[in-house]
DNA sequence: GATATTTGATATGGTCAATAACAATTATCA
DNA sequence: TGATAATTGTTATTGACCATATCAAATATC
């Protein structure tokens, strides 16, 4: 319904010519000029994560995972038996925000929170059987289909530069 | 729920390594591996892109820019005279969302919106003589607190070569 | 002139980020 | 030892964004 809504727009602006347009030839109202606005850091940074994000969102569609909850999977595989407040705030996320986060991991069977022995207020984090599993196809979908676009796009050697940028910007900025 | 026995020996593990360490002096847990989150590049994206607009909110405490304010402001200078479709549009925000923003710029007496005359329906944009002035010293405040930031982190080229590999990032990707 | 489309606007719901507060547990120290 | 403080996970709540549906006024289309 929306396809066919949005060709018959363009059909029909493509089409009409017999209205008093300012130019005859532009069919389309002309595109804004971005100017300084494409120099800008913020801006095309912004732009960037908004679409490795998506594009990222559909390379895991079929495994249904966020690159919120992709993260958490793998900083709790690296870091196995770590608590909930450790993980979270590695990630930047605050604790009362990792609550549902982890509910929903969890309800899907992918990690577990297990009662600490030494310190019962805390829950310890691993990842399930089917956690592991699932990450392990999230990784090679991530490698395949998402990491690899960047290569085809810049290269190996710009690829390997840009995430080195980007972590120094991270982390001194 | 399953949980695997390694789970368990987790459990009672995982106090042992802080615990022990508990000198008399400083008793810090030891930070988390990344692994490879360090090298995905959404991760890398998203925390160079917080840490971005941190910086950029700060650098313009005194005119109480944000990012997004910093973005209409520019883009209105460059494109006087298009409605509030085009510009959010070319923005990537949605119309409805627009109304909100541009209320708090016009209140501020920033820019304005001017009823066209050759469409009743649309609104003109134009940025006020107040808005050119407070757009001049953002951009000053911006250059030099902030874009000349990343001269001093990443150097020169590699800060154009950055914006490049990011904009391809935004229109390709 | 009847119908459809566009524009700005409102209302609303969803996802996140951020703060305060609470019970249970543990640490501190007088 | 026991009173007090601090920590952990949690809930509730708020505000900032993002997205969709819908509306009246104005315009375009046929």
């Amino acid at each position: 319904m929306t396809v066919s809504k949005t060709a018959e727009k363009i059909a029909e602006k493509s089409g009409d010519a017999t209205k008093g347009r300012k130019d005859a030839t532009e069919a389309q109202p002309e595109a804004l000029q971005l100017g300084e606005l494409s120099e800008q850091l913020g801006y095309v940074l912004k732009r960037a994560q908004l679409k490795v994000f998506e594009n990222f969102l559909r390379c895991m569609a079929s495994l249904q995972l966020t690159p919120a909850q992709f993260s958490v999977l793998l900083l709790v595989e690296k870091n196995p038996g770590r608590n909930q407040t450790e993980v979270a705030s590695t990630l930047g996320i605050l604790r009362p925000n990792f609550v549902a986060m982890l509910d929903n991991l969890e309800s899907r069977d992918l990690c577990a929170r297990i009662r600490s022995t030494n310190d019962r207020r805390s829950h310890i984090l691993v990842l399930t059987d089917k956690g592991k599993a699932v990450l392990t196809r999230a990784k090679k979908l991530v490698a395949t289909k998402h990491e690899a676009r960047l290569n085809d796009l810049l290269g190996q050697a710009n690829r390997e530069a840009l995430i080195g940028m980007l972590s120094k910007i991270a982390n001194e900025f």
